[in-house]
DNA sequence: GCACAATTCAATCGTCTGTTTGTAACTTTC
DNA sequence: GAAAGTTACAAACAGACGATTGAATTGTGC
């Protein structure tokens, strides 16, 4: 609500708060002839480990969840080392979804264009337009992290700050730059304003399948098991390439 | 904004805080043969503001985002007026949960009832049962609150918190019940273990259909109107169903 | 070894948080 | 109109919050 107000402070000579000003981006070091230091081991581990415990915090608390003391409390660094480092809270909070959502983006961007020189049919176009587009993110959310990954990245589309949702909404401009283009080719014919409905449940498809692993489980007594990838992934893009194309009526055989 | 402020008088000594302990539920007056009193309609008044405004701000900002002190200045309460209509912030989150829930999960599982006696084939239970599910949901989501109660949902199926998320869960294991062994019976001969996948993906489409609709807008440059509910609900049940069903191969004609 | 930059630290700032208190005002019953 | 119950209010509580400060510490280049 109310901005904060300097303390005034006497002014002490020696060294004061223009030290500070270069320290706002420790990486950049423009100072003119001085002696720059080379980024310490110790330095990155800090700002890593302030990133890791972060991004657990925020995914499970969300951004307004998390008390900077908490993060450095369990980081084991000092209150301020936040604010050194990555200017205040939002911007740590930035730095974590960026740290995840880059790679992925690009890692999607790149699968995505390698299909546009693609000459077979529609059918394969399709096909191997929606296995790029749910690879990367399958791909990005198993392992270890995994699963912090893909809650974090429905955090930052859930956020309520437009700055964050800002920030989520670019990586995925990026992607379905590429995407967009791709479906359309991969089914000629179709009125556009049906595609976007189709696509639109395909997206929200893939991002549930990330997200909410544990829910499938539950609801199916077991039948289905989150952690068979290879099955997710066959499974889904059974159903999205059904729904895309749409059907002309029930299949003889299942 | 605020409402109404007394004036201060000169202090009696009379009655103490033992009054207060009835007025923790006040509600319930189970007070042996004293002189209750029937819910004021400005009592109401002040308990429906304080939902009203909660809910929006919550919706805004999710719990931790909002503070009650920015409930009350906007409802026009004081802020004691909280913990004394609802105990305390968690309880008023679980209230403006509950006030839209339990209606919707409600309605859905009447629709869902009322598809069990159906003797018709199967396509037509899955298409009933589907616009059943579906129309509980966006006839909920449209409208003035609509979008409110959308982010709601949303909200309460991602915060963190495991009290509300077992509140969240509670409402959809009534739905569930139904939802279950009707697509079932609909999908007669298909592997469990595939129906539920492609239900997954489906519970999640209606999910996102509620929560993102300007989501599709932007994405299809304008070629989607999610305003349009008719035609939103008519494209996500083809949708829904082409995938549920599985198909043979692109139909011939769209 | 000296100067200086980069990093960490303890301490503190002013503000906001959820909750509680005691009391005033209202409403109903008798 | 008195008594009792119910609701509203201003004020205050202790603690947590994000941010900042100036100094101490560490590492590097000369």
């Amino acid at each position: 609500m109310v901005l904060q107000k300097k303390a005034v402070a006497a002014g002490r000579v020696k060294r004061s708060a223009d030290s500070r000003r270069a320290a706002e981006r420790p990486v950049a070091r423009k100072r003119r002839a001085a002696k720059p230091r080379k980024p310490d081991a110790r330095t990155e581990l800090t700002r890593a480990s302030i990133l890791d415990v972060a991004e657990r915090l925020f995914v499970g608390a969300g951004f307004h969840g998390v008390s900077l003391r908490q993060i450095n409390a369990e980081a084991g660094v000092n209150v301020a080392a936040i604010n050194y480092h990555f200017g205040n809270k939002r911007k740590l909070f930035e730095a974590v979804i960026a740290r995840r959502l880059d790679p992925i983006a690009r890692d999607c961007t790149e699968r995505l264009k390698a299909c546009h020189s693609l000459t077979s049919g529609a059918d394969d176009l399709l096909e191997r337009t929606l296995r790029a587009f749910v690879g990367a993110f399958i791909n990005a959310t198993v392992g270890t992290d995994g699963q912090v990954i893909a809650e974090l990245i429905s955090r930052a589309t859930t956020e309520s700050d437009p700055v964050i949702a800002k920030l989520a909404n670019h990586h995925f401009d990026i992607i379905w730059e590429q995407l967009d283009p791709l479906i359309m080719k991969s089914l000629p014919g179709y009125p556009p304003a049906k595609i976007y409905w189709r696509l639109f449940h395909v997206v929200g498809g893939v991002m549930r399948l990330c997200v909410r692993p544990q829910w499938i489980q539950y609801r199916s007594h077991g039948a289905c098991d989150p952690q068979n990838v290879e099955q997710a992934v066959e499974e889904f893009l059974e159903f999205a390439k059904a729904g895309l194309i749409g059907h002309a009526g029930r299949p003889a055989n299942i």
